[in-house]
DNA sequence: TTATTGGGTTAGTGTTTACTAACTTTAGAC
DNA sequence: GTCTAAAGTTAGTAAACACTAACCCAATAA
């Protein structure tokens, strides 16, 4: 899947709008206004709408999995390839908050199937690579092996997720990343084994 | 805030339609339809729509509200309190599959500043309780002491959010309490105080 | 008996939306 | 230098939207 320059300055534009006002500010007019062209020139790039908002995902899923899999090809602890993957993502998130509304608005997809299976793969996609990295972690000892990894990953996505959505109804006004070491910190006593 | 039968019976149509498509799908048209009168009669309960969704969070809202108070007034250890609690959540969401989807539109209803207060109304006043327990378990030692509460509660609701998220993008076709027993089983055992 | 009011109706309005038809300009290949 | 095609333009359209005007009717209270 590769896009033109113009396709990415018009992902970036809808990926603003979004994150200004939410997917019903992704409006053909206000894109249009956006990148300065008009409306029927967005036309000229994509086929309708949906493949915007879909290209919209798919550029974030692929900028996500190219951040990830440099996390993933060092030697770290498995503990500290979580820690690793926290920071990256609570880093990204606080340097473009817009994606952010994008990755909260999975509801507004619903209506599109489509739509809701890159959602879909996006959340699997993150859930099966901390899976993985869970594992090995419980193998090198850096993670207690008495847990389920799956489980251990929903708690930790989820909690992440939650830091992320209170940070946006607070109108981005914490520092996103203070928030993200400190939940980083409560996840690593949770790893650690228990033998005292 | 009182409701008359008509405007409870608009509201949970209201809610199914968000739950079935999204809040897209929540129209004036479909609403109408979907109650067997015609759109106008709609303007004999409701002044507007924005105060149809307002008052679909606001209805949510007091349901989950008295819900839990019971789950406060009694002696329960603090863990327990959160079991119950938690049995009683993931109980509620599996019969109403419709009140799923209006809890995850927090984006949709970002642009308007009176809905988003709603939603972080709700938010906040089930992690304040939430905290509350905690501290309580903390004094009573059925919750290791060593953990902020305000940090396991951001874990606990994320990680109950994120497996209700699963469950709504997998289609609402696996068994979401049993999924929320084996996720109580995890945090228990994070819970738990850790001298062996 | 009559007046009022709550709650329904039909018909319609202005606005916004995604999108198209048809034309023009620009840039590079030959 | 001309041809072609990509990428822009203006002007417009049908459909969907939230909402209103105006009317009707039944229950009830004076």
């Amino acid at each position: 899947m590769d896009f033109t320059k113009r396709q990415i300055e018009i992902i970036t534009a809808a990926t603003e709008l979004i994150g200004e006002k939410g997917l019903q500010n992704l409006t053909t007019k206000n894109l249009a206004a956006k990148i300065g062209f008009s409306e029927p020139a967005l036309y000229r790039h994509f086929k309708n709408k949906t493949s915007i908002i879909q290209s919209v995902l798919v550029y974030y899923r692929l900028q996500m999995k190219s951040g990830i899999e440099k996390i993933m090809t060092n030697n770290d602890l498995g503990a500290d390839k979580i820690q690793r993957l926290m920071e990256f993502q609570f880093n990204h998130f606080s340097k473009n908050p817009a994606v952010v509304m994008v990755i909260f608005s999975e509801t507004s997809f619903q209506y599109d199937e489509q739509l809701s299976k890159i959602v879909l793969s996006i959340l699997t996609q993150k859930k099966t690579l901390l899976e993985n990295i869970i594992q090995l972690g419980q193998k090198d000892k850096s993670i207690r092996a008495d847990f389920e990894p799956s489980q251990l990953a929903d708690i930790i996505m989820g909690s992440m997720r939650f830091t992320i959505l209170r940070w946006r109804l607070n109108n981005f006004d914490f520092n996103l990343t203070k928030e993200g070491d400190k939940l980083w910190d409560t996840i690593r006593k949770i790893l650690k084994c228990p033998k005292k």
